[in-house]
DNA sequence: CGCGCATATGCGCCAATGCGCATACTCCAC
DNA sequence: GTGGAGTATGCGCATTGGCGCATATGCGCG
């Protein structure tokens, strides 16, 4: 519980979280671009995530993918799906 | 919400909010005493929750009670609860 | 006013965290 | 095996956060 909240506490980590949310694979290059993260701080902040247990990596290739955890508990995805859903809607009341 | 996040990273504030979430008013001695904390670290730590809008304080003689806050947005008392049924469920697995 | 209870805050210390930079590691293509 | 792309990690630094201790503040009472 502490470390999925510690995960959950950086901004980059949730919008990464986000990305990874609707099921796909991804993989940190691409991540790292759409997030507009260093590659090492991209690295790390997975690192987070995947020691957290909110998600699982896969190499392929030169590529570690990354993926959403499916093996998640109901309370755990509810905490992940209010903050996500949280973030998005309180930046629209912003525009 | 980087504040809301940054206030539920700590065990202490998570179960002072715990006690705090069924509505009732509780001064800082009792909280102190209920979870086993330092006054300066009770008081601390209720300022931060104070400073991320969860809760809400009231002076009363000598004593300052403090409430959960009733004007949160849906969105926010979604992870709030989300955050504080996920710790409690997961303590009962373990035992 | 002076005292005591309840609470808040300034300060210094220590541990944890984030970051950039450089480097190591893994895998594929040639 | 050499090279390059993709990824992970060691290191040093600056920032942040928790903590205890002492002290200040607010409040009611006598």
């Amino acid at each position: 519980m502490q470390d999925i909240l510690n995960a959950l506490c950086d901004s980059t980590r949730r919008a990464a979280l986000a990305i990874l949310w609707d099921g796909g694979e991804h993989c940190v290059c691409e991540l790292m671009e759409r997030l507009d993260v260093s590659q090492s701080r991209m690295s790390r902040h997975m690192k987070v995530l995947r020691e957290a247990g909110l998600v699982l990596d896969r190499r392929d290739a030169q590529w570690v993918r990354y993926r959403r955890n499916p093996d998640l508990s109901p309370e755990i995805i509810d905490v992940i799906s209010a903050v996500l859903t949280a973030e998005t809607s309180l930046e629209q009341e912003m525009a």
